[in-house]
DNA sequence: CCTTGACCCTCCAGTCAGTGGAAGGTCTAG
DNA sequence: CTAGACCTTCCACTGACTGGAGGGTCAAGG
């Protein structure tokens, strides 16, 4: 049993962070005399848990949903499979939309002269004044 | 001079967005005698220029930086290039990360075989239980 | 003249995932 | 016994909106 900044080092989570997710009930730890928070092995399983999953971009949500799975022995490993797949179509879109702000944002950034004076394609184009 | 639900249709932005940029200072149009608000073309044309420069990826307070060199008739267009490049820069940034993230995951998603058994290696990843 | 419905207004609360700080209690070493 | 490093709760803030309550205004139709 350890207090909430030893499970902090141990699950490379803020000790603000772990409280919060408390609050939003992710994890109850015990509490000791003092009202303290006080954590075992399995508890700082799942912060180490909570901490890698939101690491791979998983929201809160999907991580409650990973961690009931988690918890459940008898899941389907398909229910597993089919929550990163969707996080992968997500990160793929995200990707794509990125992709096309930058090809975007560099083609008025290099019509652009970058000298003293005050013509200007990259404001034109903000401004609705653009050509094309 | 028009009411804010024809400035919303002009400058594609939701009516509460409108707002919204009014409260947080980034245009003031003017009011009627019943307290309406009254926009007229310029402000329309500035509403344009922060639709169109959020949908490129700019925060709200690049927005307001390139919306005063957007005012400032003498300004080196070098001074917005370089907010442009710095844009494109993060965007790239996030675009790795993004992509770091989808190798991971896709590999983790590959090493699954999705079917009705408990094992996952998704799972265990989350779990620290991975081997490598 | 009155009502209906489409506008408009302000203000408050909520989103997401934390982060920062204030005010105060507890524990341990010197 | 005291300093300082812990711990606690609670409240406010972030970005960029969005939703809703509760009310005022305006134009058309009966």
């Amino acid at each position: 049993m350890m207090n909430i900044s030893e499970a902090s080092k141990r699950s490379h989570l803020p000790v603000k962070t772990i409280r919060y997710y408390e609050d939003i009930d992710l994890i109850k730890p015990a509490r000791n005399g003092s009202g303290y928070r006080s954590y075992n092995e399995s508890d700082v399983h799942r912060l180490r848990f909570l901490q890698r999953s939101r690491s791979l971009g998983f929201t809160i949500e999907e991580c409650r949903l990973l961690l009931s799975l988690y918890d459940d022995d008898n899941r389907a490993s398909s229910d597993v499979k089919s929550v990163a797949e969707a996080k992968i179509k997500e990160i793929d879109l995200k990707i794509k939309e990125l992709g096309t702000l930058k090809v975007t944002l560099s083609a008025l950034a290099q019509n652009c002269h970058g000298d003293d004076k005050p013509d200007c394609p990259i404001i034109d184009d903000l401004a609705g004044r653009r050509d094309h």
